[in-house]
This record gives C-alpha cells, structure tokens and sequence, in this order.
DNA sequence: ATATTAATGACTAGCGCTGTCATATCGATA
DNA sequence: TATCGATATGACAGCGCTAGTCATTAATAT
C-alpha cells in the first residue's frame, strides 16, 4: 500500500542512501546503479512523501503563482502551463491571488513564502513589475521568474521571461497601415501594467517609420477592460474627425470598442477597423472576429517555471539565467480586414 | 527567524502536546490554558509547520479541486471559492485539471490523493456525476464533497452541494413565453452533464405548463461551447418553421448562437430571442447582451468547501450532511427584451 | 601490483509535529 | 478528609525522509 524508500532500496538492492541520492539527483552515483533505482521506483510506484522530503530538507517542492488580474483565460493558461512544468519535474503549485494595490504586499508575499515554505515564486504582472518587491526577494534568497513585457535581455531582467509587445504591436500597426488606415487612435491599459506602454511604443514607432503623424487626441488612456473599451470608442467616435482605425491594448478593450461601435451602427470594418491584442477565446467570438496578436501564455508559463527550477537548483552565485523573449504572433481577422 | 511549537510551549509554559492541542482544537483544554498558548501564538507569530504535520499525523492540509472544463471564468470563480474557505480553515488548495474522459480517472484520482495525502476533495461536473468514482472514494474512506446539478436533497446526494438548475431553466423559459413567445428551441450542452438534462428537463416543464406543445425538432443536441451554439442556431435558421426565441444551455452556446443569426443578418431580438445561462462576464459584452441566469459559483465552491471540512473533523459514522441548493437567478437583458 | 579516485553503505541525528499512554490535577461525593 | 472518576497535562517515541560522517568497496590510473 504505502511505499517508502526502504522498500525501493530493498528492491533495487542498494542502501536507502543511494536511493536518497538518486532522487535528488545527486552526483556521484553510477549510471547502472541510477537505473536500478529508478527500475524498482517505476515497478513500485514510490512516490517520494513530500511532506517527510520538505520536512527534512527545510524546503518544499512547491512553488507559488502570485497574481492579481481580472483576465481569467489568462489565469487559466498561465497554471496550466505552470503545472505542466511542475509535473514534470514534482513540484506542486500553489497558487495565491491577490490584491496587487493592498498596502503591504511585499510582506504578504514574504509571509506566503515563508508559511508554505515554497521552493520559488512566479511573478506575472503587475507583480513582476514591483521593483521593491524583486529587491525584498533577492534580500531574502528567494527564488523567483517575472513573466514581463520587454524586448530586450539585460542584467536588470535576470530572472525574468520575456514578452515582446513592442514587436507584436509594431506589427499590428503595420497591418492597420498596410490596410490603407492613417487616422490610426490606441486605446491604453492601465498605466502602471508596462505591458500598455510597449504596446503604446510599438504602435508609435510603427507610425513614425511610415512618416505618419500621431495625433495625440487618438492616445486614450485607459484600464484593461470591456468598459474601458466602450467609455474610450465613446470619446473617439464623439470626434469632429474620427479615427478610422483602432488598435486597443487588449482584447478585452477591444470588445468593448466593437460594443460601442454597434452602439452607434457603425460598419465594422468598414467604416472603422478595430484590433486587440491577446487573443483571448472571444476574440474569435465577437462579430466580427477580432484581429490581434496570440500570446502563447502557457507555454511562457511553462518556460518560467522551468527557469525557476533551474534557479532552485543552482546557488545564487553561479546563476547563469537564460531570458526567453516570446513575440506574440499577429493574427488577422475580419475587424479589420478591408 | 523561524517560530516552532517549542517556542510557543515555553512562551505559555506548558509542553509543546498542550499547544498542538491548542492547535488542533482538541477537547478537554482548560480555557485559561488555551488563552495562554493563544496569547502566546500571536504575540511570535507562530505558524505551525504544514510539512511537519502532515508527516506526524499522516493527513495533510490540503484538499484538491479535480476539473475538467473549458470555462475558464467558471474554474477561476470556483477555485477564489475555494481558496476563501481555505483561507479561513488553514488549508491549502491543489488544483488538478486533467481530462474527464481518459480511462482509468478512477486511478488518477485515487493517485492524486495519496500521493499528495489530501485530506479531501471537491469534484464538479463532470467528476461530481460519476458514480464509480464516488463508490471508489468512499470504499477508500476519502471526503469529498460533490457539486452538482439538482433540486432535491436526497439520501442518494450526500456529500453535495445543489445547483438548481431546473427551476431557473422553468423560470428563463417562462420570461421567454412572457414575451409573447410560443416556438421556442433548445441548444443542449453536453449530454453527459446532468445541467443540461435538468435545464432542459425546466425548460420543458415550463412549455408544459403552459399547455404549449413541444416541437421536438426544436431541440439540438449539442456541447458547452461557442462553435455548438453557432451550428445549432444554423440548423434552427434553415428550418422553414423557425423558432421565434432560443433558450441555449450556456452563455457560451448562446454566444454562438448570436454569432450565427448575425451571420444570417438577423435581428436579436426582434426577430429572434436568445438566452443564455451561466452569467459569464462576456454574456453582458455581447451585442446584444444575454438575459441569463446568474450563479454564484464562487459562493458555491466555498461552501462545498466548507461542507468538506466539516466532513473531515468528524467521522464518516456520525456523518450528517447538509444539502445547500443553490438557485440561479433570473438576468433579463436585451437579447430576449421584446 | 599499487596508488588514487569514485561509488556506495552503515550509522546517526534531526526536521516539527502528533499519537499513545502514563501521570497529575480537579471537583464531587461518601 | 479520604476516595473516586473525570478531566487536564506531560514524557516520549516516531512519522519518512535528508544530510553529514566515516568506513568500505569498486573502478581507474600509474
């Protein structure tokens, strides 16, 4: 019924020891002799008890998600990517949303840490994008990957994964001006999510390399939601010279611009072409479907959690992060397809 | 740094066995000697060690949340349910997403909760309605606490937690007949979910009742999602008898359904009502949006938790269940509004 | 064959808590 | 006050594993 470590040693015909050693993947233990373990492993079934495992090492093979965002398909793809690596390497995930603006976050955090005993932290944002708490971790020894928009590897983005929105954005904006759009408006997300402003980078930069002027009446800040999108069509198409396009920071946003849109009987796309970012399920569900750029989020889950492996399993002092740069990859729908 | 029992024990002097009686809210502890180890708890802070006990006491903190859905506004409600009880009890929440339909469930099941030692589990459609897995974990004396479709406790439900489904479909229905309507259709969800057999089951009580006959025609076998929606409205628009409103089994079937008669420049709801069940986020974002029916899924899973850890501390002997059912409420919006 | 290194095992000491059982304390009764 | 049953508390072992220390053996090099 219940198996333990002797058993397996019994089995593979070695000391509980080398089984110990096995399992934690220590070196030293010989090929024929790994292979032996893991044999009466696999014929018994042995599954390490996590419990005696963390009590007697003082640390867990747990690994906590921090996050505070309204977007379920995006919370959904993140676990399941994130136990996908956990799985496979036999950690458990905790997961912990929370309040991102309560007052004393960072001690909230440190408190989880230290009451679950957890191996490492995935940050997404706006978490991942708290310099205090990154600082408060690093203090601590705290292992931990931030899931972040950037572009661009640097020694300030250790341990971090990231996501190109300025390219994907760049990219939107491109097709909305190959589609012969030049009254081009963007709909923001919230500020304090950089995600927003490399979107918002990216769509500037797009346009000044066709020489084509920004009009700043057509930047509408915003938050990430469904309402944002209306209230910020509401103030575009209010306009005495109306945009003819608009690129909203994400999907969301962007349906709520299409509900404004039928609101006041607009063609969509033919009288204003409208594109998201994220391609969340209803995307493809609006009418019409939304062009905007997919972001493999439980793969980048999954990558984030095998760095976070990788880090537990190293000293601080040798650690030698990779930084994985995904770009999200357009997707051209019919709201704006001419 | 780290608080153990024996701090605490010294604190309040008394031996650490009367502060885990403390702990574990075990009888026959003078009150003064309570408010002593209490007293002394808060003031280090104390945070006993789930690790440890776990391994002393062979049962573990934790319970799992087994799913298999796509609806990922539906698994985020229900897991901040379910993590709010947790919060409360001292539990942790392991999430175990994996596919209802691979063979031997039973097993995986059975696995998870030994190797993770989960002091229970909560299980929902489709896990909830299979029986052999019910025997199963009660041969194997494993809580669990089940939330499924249904009106009536009854013996036969234990351990579960009730969605009415049948009265909010009559009552949909009925707002449907209210408008003026008398062919009306039906878009299923998956068979194998009792919600849709008791939806529909409500939705036929209701025309009854009414002494409307049921064309069966009218009634489309289909699963939970947006792409079912979208065929079955087809199938109802190229029928020579069209159905004047269509009751869909879930806002996302719903969803489709809307897609379709836009495709079909049809007019919601002049001339075609639809609605949906469920109350996601996106059934307000539609154009127009869903009248629905609004369950408080997380409200739910928190007391199907809390009904899980009653069923914990006592023994399955004594066990005495209560059956909450929970009735989804009526959201009239436009999309049925006359 | 011998020196040198790499693998493995035997043993021990916990990790922080709970369960068991023995002991101490208490209130009530005779 | 002595006695008894009930109630409250403590001493101690052990949960299943990791990790350290040496001692021992096997594999490789010289």
């Amino acid at each position: 019924m219940k198996v333990t470590i002797n058993d397996v040693a019994k089995l593979a015909g070695v000391s509980i020891k080398t089984v110990s050693r096995v399992m934690n993947n220590e070196p030293s233990v010989r090929q024929d002799t790994v292979d032996k373990v893991m044999a009466a492993v696999k014929q018994l079934q042995y599954q390490p008890n996590a419990a005696a495992r963390n009590l007697a090492s003082s640390k867990s093979y747990s690994i906590g998600y921090v996050y505070d965002n309204p977007n379920a398909y995006y919370i959904i793809d993140m676990q399941n990517g994130l136990l996908e690596a956990c799985r496979k390497h036999g950690y458990e995930l905790l997961i912990h949303p929370t309040n991102a603006k309560s007052t004393n976050i960072v001690n909230e955090v440190l408190d989880l840490v230290e009451r679950s005993r957890l191996a490492g932290l995935v940050l997404t944002p706006p978490f991942s994008e708290m310099p205090e708490l990154a600082a408060e971790l690093d203090k601590k020894g705290i292992d931990f990957v931030r899931i972040i928009s950037g572009s661009t590897p640097s020694d300030k983005l250790k341990n971090c994964v990231l996501i190109d929105d300025f390219t994907a954005a760049f990219r939107i904006t491109n097709h909305l001006l190959d589609q012969g759009h030049s009254k081009l408006a963007f709909l923001c997300g919230d500020e304090e999510h950089s995600s927003s402003g490399e979107r918002l980078a990216g769509f500037k930069a797009a346009l000044t390399k066709r020489g084509i002027t920004l009009n700043d009446d057509y930047i509408i800040p915003g938050t990430y939601s469904f309402e944002s999108g209306v209230q910020g069509a509401q103030t575009l198409l209010a306009m005495a010279d109306k945009p003819s396009a608009i690129f909203a920071c994400n999907d969301e946003i962007a349906a709520g611009a299409l509900f404004c849109a039928r609101l006041s009987h607009i063609n969509i796309p033919a009288q204003l072409a409208i594109a998201g970012f994220e391609n969340s399920p209803f995307s493809r569900q609006t009418w019409p479907p939304l062009t905007t750029a997919n972001q493999p989020n439980s793969i980048i889950a999954c990558q984030a959690a095998e760095l976070l492996f990788k880090a537990c399993k190293q000293t601080s002092a040798n650690a030698n992060f990779e930084q994985p740069v995904f770009v999200p990859e357009l997707l051209v729908r019919e709201s704006t397809r001419a």
